[in-house]
DNA sequence: GGTAGTAGTCACTCAGAAGTAACCTGAAAG
DNA sequence: CTTTCAGGTTACTTCTGAGTGACTACTACC
């Protein structure tokens, strides 16, 4: 990226280049769920209080680390509540807080926009694969 | 939060762990869209027929290598169109194709999300830099 | 004394995403 | 002869997300 970032452009004004920028709130929404399990997390708790061992159980493939590991930041990022019962055998109980309730909204819209347009990814699979046979 | 086609018993219906699986409408959108630059250049492209270097002054940041790997893997995909002028010196425009507006949907609804919320993130900063200092 | 049950942590490894810098093409202009 | 322009490619490095497996703590029960 050697190149001088402001050359002027009759387009410039239909992009504003800044919405994708590291401290745009679409830039910072992306790096909030866009990991394999912040979203499943999210909406596994979505539907009530979980125990870990519960979590675990209800999300097929994730491990004790990886688990910890997103409620830990989803914890500190003040988006889930973690209640620990000092009992034996030892019991935690996690819960959406309401930030976290609020960052569940454009997860769900994810979710059904895709679930709506699958047919969309069944096609761009094929061009994919298309243009990966024929090289 | 019923929104899962197969959603049956009341209680464990609440979460279908399938929504996030491999090939699940919701991740392939997640795995299409969740990377640094795809987003920003499907927004450029929204804003109408562009040149390579055009784009390249227009995304402040992105190199040469970026632009042509996120170009090449919408091209393969179907998303992009790409049409070459063989002239001196050389000439190449970009452009979305039906599908890529299909996928531009999605990506332009997060972006206004995040901007209509814009304080949860503020929200959530604070609470993460909260936790830092304390520990 | 050994094992089960819950909720974790730690050390290690690996793959892929992203960034940097150098180089290429081909004709025209200085 | 060298530079300029647009539009790239290639090799190399670095950084981070994610996975595996072993290990811990505490107490009750057999």
């Amino acid at each position: 990226m050697a190149d001088h970032p402001h050359a002027s452009d009759p387009q410039e004004a239909l992009v504003d280049e800044a919405v994708f920028h590291e401290r745009y709130p679409s830039r910072r929404l992306l790096d909030l769920i866009a990991n394999r399990w912040t979203p499943i997390v999210l909406f596994c708790l979505a539907s009530g209080t979980h125990h870990y061992g519960q979590m675990q159980r209800r999300i097929p493939g994730i491990s004790k680390k990886m688990l910890s590991q997103t409620l830990r930041r989803l914890e500190t990022d003040g988006l889930v509540h973690r209640e620990v019962y000092r009992v034996v055998p030892p019991k935690t109980e996690y819960e959406l807080t309401e930030l976290g309730w609020r960052l569940h909204e454009p997860v769900r819209f994810l979710c059904r926009w895709a679930a709506e347009n699958a047919e969309v990814f069944d096609r761009i699979e094929r061009n994919r694969t298309a243009a990966a046979v024929s090289e």
